[in-house]
DNA sequence: TGCTACCTATCGAACGTTAGGTAGTTGCAC
DNA sequence: GTGCAACTACCTAACGTTCGATAGGTAGCA
């Protein structure tokens, strides 16, 4: 079905984008993990760029959903500012591979401009989210926590891409513990 | 002259690979931007591998003596802990280079062994730097510091390279802010 | 003579992309 | 309910470009 292969497609580029980058993401490859050719993904997406910036978009979609179904799953705003962090561990525990966000923020300079937009969506979503979900726990405007947001969103993702450099997810859960107990992140 | 161009391509490299990666570092841009063709490369190193080890060799043991110089320059711990975070905002003033170091962690999957050897010593040097500095100003031990110089590494890299997918400065400025605040890095 | 520091020309592989073809299905006139 | 046109979802084959890398040559200097 044309639904099932483009999805196919989507979820196999984003596993392949968040391992070797924007760039990395080659045709040959991408066709082989979902079981097509080449030729093939240009009955889905009529150009790199278009994929790119549709794998994206479907990234910081899954994210927002993420997020907030968190926020439900765990029941209060402070358990769910607490778990945070492991939206990210998870993606290292995937074959130590990086936030798509991250990896395209490096490449930033060679992205197709469509790409850009929807990478700085994704952190739009965790920034929206961290700033609402701090203004819930501690009761105050949502607008005075947007800095705070910002912050722990660059040192989780940091953490991230310095455990990945290591190949070391004990980094990672040492970096969050030190992010907690310096009173950046949420004890 | 032998050592001038040697030098003239490892820092042209390290301008193009703080842009575009290891992997969008290019000989042929590279030959031009040094005023050779591409294949005289090849006299100066033997592989891209080689050329890619040595571009961050160099850039670990410039960080190191700038660290040292800046600790120097500044006569004591307190305040060279303060102005750490202006050797990665330097980098973003320079047409939003990333930190090379943290483009390469992201590509870690696809970087020759020698070159990953050399992108964590960089990781080494600004970690030993901070732990030996943070003692330094508060009396205590060095060791007891490594979890939190590792931590103010990582959260000033992801600063970075926030920023850097925003194209703005100031996304930086008010992310050190933010820490400082915090209480992550010294006020 | 031999070394250094480059050059031109080219290699094979990989890249995104396109042209054009082929099964299988669907929809509709008769 | 049969015939056929149109469409979907793929295919093979190849395009032009770019990549890192190599072979072999040359000018200048010791």
């Amino acid at each position: 079905m044309s639904t099932n292969s483009r999805e196919a497609i989507l979820a196999a580029a984003t596993d392949i984008a968040q391992a070797h980058g924007y760039g990395g993401m080659n045709y040959r490859e991408l066709a082989s993990a979902v079981g097509i050719k080449a030729a093939s993904i240009y009955h889905h997406f009529p150009s790199k760029a278009d994929l790119g910036a549709a794998v994206a978009k479907r990234y910081w979609e899954t994210t927002a959903s993420d997020l907030e179904a968190l926020l439900i799953e765990t029941g209060d705003p402070t358990r769910a500012l607490q778990a945070y962090s492991r939206i990210f561990r998870r993606s290292l525990e995937r074959e130590n591979r990086l936030c798509l966000c991250s990896f395209m923020s490096a490449e930033y300079d060679d992205l197709p401009d469509a790409v850009k937009t929807e990478v700085q969506a994704f952190t739009d979503v965790n920034v929206d989210w961290l700033a609402r979900t701090l203004a819930a726990a501690n009761g105050s405007r949502v607008e005075a926590n947007a800095a705070k947001a910002r912050a722990i969103f660059a040192a989780v993702a940091g953490a991230q891409l310095l455990a990945r450099s290591r190949a070391d997810i004990s980094v990672f859960d040492a970096l969050i513990e030190s992010y907690r107990s310096s009173g950046l992140i949420a004890a």
